[in-house]
DNA sequence: GCCTTAGGTAACCACAAGGTAACAGTAGAT
DNA sequence: ATCTACTGTTACCTTGTGGTTACCTAAGGC
């Protein structure tokens, strides 16, 4: 997760910054209107956090720049001005939220995560070589050819797609498909055999491959063993 | 726009039902969970205000049913618990905003204001093929003929267009359909026969689709292979 | 080179998931 | 009060499949 923080205190911003990176949000940062304009013209980023008050560019002026060019980034003013006029005025230039220093790091830190969420509902989608998986539509597409899994083919191949491009042992693939109780012992390899004969086409570059005696991967190339 | 509102104090809600409502901010209101919930079987909500400390059961406990359920209605906490845990539970619970009291009514609005905007890019109709439907209204037409549909027929549309494209699984669709109690393990089959009945008519295109095992899905093709 | 074993392939059948229809109880309408 | 229509139950049927078993192949150890 990318976010571009915009403030002016240095000292503020960086001591931001060092928490926000513990929690897994990389920041690019900018001091000045300005150079976040500048940066932004070559990163796409989650979210931006920007202040007000700044030197050469605002925060509002920047906001209304942003959207009126059309991008849709979120914004979350992150302010010490915290009269209702400039919460309106940030709300109505098309911010997502509004925070008023002084803050909580944690918190700054939850919305920053809601907002980049929100903007990524995109439906999972796995791709690998002619291999098109849309986890939400169970929709498998080989060489753009749909193919038809049943249920536990399914759970196997979603279980590899978690586990790609790593070796998965067959212990834990039979865990993964069947929570309850595992069927026998040779279900696997049978149903490893149905899931190959359904994706892995003849023509087309193996995906699933065997490495004997570890356990099965899904990845494009063949080398090992 | 129409907003859920639950709030256990009567005098505060009343109050900002009616300032919202200046705002062209419909409002149901409930003033505990259950009730709350009873309301969301019947009806889709542009974004739920919900008050944390209720009788019955409490926001959190709401907010936390919800989302295990897969609604994804964006939900603002309104509650005087300000302090950080409090905050980054509802966040943690997928809360989309945490608003403390007191507050301010055009706070309130505006955040409501933003969240029904990126949540709801969809429009009040819903068209798939020849099927046209009005959510609003109820009003469900197949190749510009007039379907009349009961209310559990309904409620089975409503949760598959909520999740179209995307496979619905039986369980899900037991629950969105019947929140208090599943009447019997066939109903669901039933349902569905009657609703495929109804409006996947035969020289048509069929729309509902069941993918064995795993659940039912509306859209349009399913071809393949 | 032989033996052991992990994994590949194939046929088979019982059964569960789902489709369909008929029926009973009940609530709403006239 | 009667009628109608809808909800939910039950029963029966069909089909696809999940899992079993058996047999074959190839890799690795000795």
């Amino acid at each position: 997760m990318l976010v571009l923080f915009v403030e002016d205190e240095r000292d503020l911003a960086e001591l931001t910054i060092e928490f926000l990176e513990l929690e897994d949000i990389e920041c690019d940062y900018a001091d000045n209107g300005e150079m976040a304009l500048n940066l932004l013209c070559s990163n796409v980023y989650d979210v931006i956090v920007l202040d007000v008050n700044m030197p050469k560019m605002d925060g509002f002026a920047l906001c209304e720049k942003l959207k009126s060019k059309g991008d849709h980034t979120p914004i979350i003013f992150l302010t010490a001005r915290d009269a209702l006029d400039d919460k309106l005025t940030g709300f109505s230039l098309g911010a997502e939220d509004y925070l008023t220093k002084p803050f909580q790091l944690p918190e700054l830190s939850a919305r920053i995560k809601v907002l980049a969420q929100r903007n990524k509902p995109k439906s999972a989608t796995f791709e690998l070589d002619t291999l098109h998986v849309n986890i939400q539509q169970h929709k498998i597409y080989r060489s753009n050819k749909e193919v038809l899994l049943t249920h536990p083919q399914w759970s196997l191949l979603k279980a590899l797609i978690n586990h790609s491009p790593n070796v998965v042992d067959r212990i834990t693939l039979e865990h993964a498909i069947w929570p309850d109780q595992i069927p026998s012992k040779d279900m696997l390899k049978t149903l490893v055999f149905r899931v190959r004969t359904l994706i892995d086409l003849p023509q087309e570059q193996a995906l699933i491959h065997t490495i004997r005696g570890i356990g099965i991967v899904l990845r494009t190339d063949d080398n090992g063993s």
